[in-house]
DNA sequence: TCTGTTTATCGTCAGGCAGACGACTATGAT
DNA sequence: ATCATAGTCGTCTGCCTGACGATAAACAGA
């Protein structure tokens, strides 16, 4: 490796796209915004943009979400609460074909977010927009008229990433609020892995496992039925043993 | 996000830097090479280098790769065998001071290789080596005198990314032979985790998984002892349920 | 007010799997 | 022959999970 001779190497832009999840009437949603431009002009895609030239991968993608949606992104490794959604590095796609203009090499972030109200994207209502997952992704076609560029793979990567990691992690309250019962993060569960879980067997494993969940003191009925107890998300952040998914 | 004026975006090189693991004499070891130019002029550090500008990230990786040890990559979308090695993208760095010449944005890939004879850099046997992961990641001492850049975090992701993927994953036997025997991937096990496995349990455990192991009828004496079967990895990637690391 | 519906929560029971560990087998070394 | 080393098969016990019965506490409507 020669000296650092800016011919010595091709030069490319990085850019940070977004697979921003939440969950929504029951349904894993992604954020996604309408191309105003070529090429994909008209089509969906993730949200996302350049990395500017001082700036950290996760620090960009931390503004492109406060610029998208608002939300505060919420640095792991600070486990400050408030509204902040948990944001983690996904994979980076550099394909030299990917996007027809030029070189690009996209970090892409993973979001999960409680629910939202609607996304503002420079106002435009109609330029973003919370859509299922199952919409985004038509089975088995990775390549169809869906996304732009190649973001149906991205987004596909991002909710399996999701789907495998709330299996052993405490990350599935990243998708509620501050307090929640135990049946709305069942809820969770099952929206993200589109299953239906046992109330009973769900409710025993999650307020058994020591740290997962502390009560909050306080009940809610907003969901209907008997009150239930509400519960902040505790400090563990692995599950072990994991909740498992179930089988097909 | 104008159309792509080239002084709309800053340019970043983009290099690939590798995290090659093995197993040598028990002990899990990453393959380091010595830098021979500033900054950090003769201190060990990770193999890698700049991706082409019309090369796809993960051919970069296998490119170094052979480059540095010979070693055909092992695409896992490609079931074929030979001595390839597994080879997955572990996760990009690309903090603006990482480099003090100049922004430079570093996608980290994991290779899992078997025991290979002596690397080979350019022929020097001197500027490239195996070394213990325990010594070059010093307890608790992320920025130490060890690794130049910032390669000291990349490998301290790489092998926890190792330690917790062949918990659930068959991927264990990419540091093996292709025929091998249970001990000797007890002894992987062991090595990656740096924990000491009961070998009846583990042995339960494995030949009882379907789709696991698959005899290759025959024996073998060569760790002494009593003959042992020998086996080659089955197609099941997934290991469910998971082969459980102890606890501390 | 009574009754049905909804959701939450507690209990029971059987099967499966993991950890601990005993027993036996088949090699090579002394 | 004896020992040391590894491999392989079993047993037992405790824990966890899945299936599911039963009860509790709210609301809606007759």
């Amino acid at each position: 490796m020669s000296p650092y001779d800016p011919s010595a190497f091709p030069p490319f832009a990085v850019t940070v796209d977004l697979v921003v999840l939440t969950v929504r009437r029951h349904a894993l949603c992604a954020l996604v915004v309408r191309r105003g431009e070529q090429p994909f002009q008209g089509r969906w895609a993730l949200p996302g943009g350049f990395v500017r030239g001082d700036e950290d991968l996760a620090a960009a993608a931390a503004r492109e979400l406060a610029e998208e949606t608002g939300l505060c992104a919420h640095d792991p490794a600070d486990p400050g609460l408030g509204n902040g959604a948990h944001l983690e590095q996904l994979a980076t796609y550099g394909d030299p074909k990917r996007d027809p203009r030029m070189r690009v090499v996209s970090v892409a972030h993973l979001v999960l977010a409680p629910d939202l109200p609607a996304p503002r994207a420079g106002g435009d209502a109609n330029s973003a927009r919370w859509a299922p997952v199952d919409e985004l992704l038509p089975v088995g076609d990775p390549a169809s008229e869906g996304l732009a560029f190649d973001h149906a793979t991205i987004l596909a990567d991002g909710v399996e990433r999701a789907r495998s990691k709330i299996e052993y992690s405490s990350l599935a309250t990243a998708f509620c609020p501050p307090e929640f019962t135990v049946g709305e993060l069942r809820r969770v569960y099952e929206a993200v892995w589109g299953v239906a879980l046992d109330p009973r067997n769900f409710h025993r494993k999650v307020t058994g496992t020591p740290g997962f969940l502390v009560p909050a003191g306080g009940t809610t009925t907003r969901q209907g039925g008997r009150p239930a107890q509400l519960f902040r998300a505790g400090g563990a952040t692995l599950l072990n043993p994991p909740m498992l998914r179930p089988e097909v």
